[in-house]
DNA sequence: TGAATAGTGTCTTTCAGACAATATGCC
DNA sequence: GGCATATTGTCTGAAAGACACTATTCA
């Protein structure tokens, strides 16, 4: 190999999603440095010589989250010559989706604010990252109908209904009762974890995802 | 933005794909120099510091096949940190899928030797390209089922038994030609170009695809 | 018993998939 | 007429989607 090119910089940015107050929201970070001082940005930094992109991106996230063991998945690369105005910067975009209850301390990051915003109500963003956020909303959507990740935004334990309601919100759309259920049920991906106490009607079932199920699962077309 | 961090090399890798000879086939190149000297690889080359990325794989594409306009879509980016044993590499794998009959020239490479190889009978691979063709193997399955890209591997006017033939290769899987004909016409995305002639027996439509068809189609479900 | 949410069944329509006979053009 | 491939329709079973009533707990 010739040593005679020039070298990009790398980055990892991740787009961590949360279910929040019956919204999707997405965590970002203000910038304390320039370009783009005091605008919002994803989270990310530098991949580090000796480091594999996915621990960059683990790294990364526990950074601003603290937590560890979600659901990380490598979305795209982004890498147009113009998108960082100070030098060549090639950034691969993850999106992450954490169960906002498993969040212990949310300013634990080295950035001077971070702050969650509705997906719908998002700020202005730092070098591409709108562009980054909606392909990761396009994603998120694909992979909820094909796939089991809507568990990643919930509790181990979860009831039929709170599963129903995270597809209402990342659809916009609300869905039939008896028909959601009876799709998710035949799935046969689930298994009962007994009822749940402490409500004041009638208390519902609760249940949590088998382990080992197939990646692809069409739980539901829209 | 401190300075202070090393950079990584970064490359695209194109997985090129085309149906030759009734088989899947990809386009390899077999390497001149150290590491994995003599061994085929997958055309690539470094991203150039004023080139955007999707800019670079075409580059290497037209390099390597003289073809231009073809479908090219950015696969995954892998970067383990000991892909490359010389240094650090993180190489952008493309997927590109060509009409051979629009191929002008195969050896039109500054590589020693370029070859197709069918995706069933790869030879030894250099780095992780082993790991790139699965992938990228998979994704193409993936679309073949639910988008339209399955034509840019079919000249501008194509019959359906040859539709049905290139999604018979991809899935090594025969498929009843009275569904696959319902299916595909039902979608609405072709129009009649008239009867093809020359042939010694009862003459089929010739067919091209819709303008502005959508992305998702849903054609096949395997 | 009223408020709140859970849980459940039927009907209709659509679509995937199994299956084979006829049509056309050339020799 | 024989060969080669093109073209086309029906039936069945499964699943999606429309639709509403009963059940349970607590206050």
């Amino acid at each position: 190999m010739k040593d005679n090119h020039q070298r990009p910089s790398v980055t990892v940015d991740i787009v961590i999603f949360s279910i929040r107050e019956d919204e999707l929201q997405v965590l970002l970070v203000r910038r304390d440095i320039d370009p783009f001082k005091e605008k919002w940005a994803l989270p990310g930094g530098f991949v580090k010589i000796e480091e594999n992109l996915e621990e960059a991106a683990t790294r990364e996230l526990r950074e601003e989250t603290g937590v560890k063991d979600v659901y990380l998945e490598q979305l795209y690369t982004f890498g147009d010559v113009k998108r960082d105005p100070r030098e060549r910067v090639i950034t691969i975009a993850y999106m992450a989706l954490i169960n906002s209850e498993n969040i212990k301390v949310e300013g634990k990051t080295d950035v001077s604010d971070a702050r969650w915003f509705a997906i719908k109500k998002l700020p202005l963003l730092a070098f591409d990252h709108k562009k980054i956020i909606e392909y990761s909303l396009k994603r998120l959507m694909w992979k909820f109908e094909y796939t089991s990740v809507a568990f990643s935004l919930l509790p181990k334990e979860f009831t039929i209904s709170k599963v129903q309601k995270i597809y209402e919100i990342v659809f916009d759309k609300i869905f039939d009762k008896r028909n959601f259920a009876k799709k998710l049920l035949s799935l046969n991906v689930l298994e009962e974890k007994g009822i749940k106490k402490d409500v004041s009607h009638r208390p519902p079932m609760l249940y949590s995802i088998k382990k080992n199920i197939p990646k692809i699962i069409e739980i539901l077309k829209v």
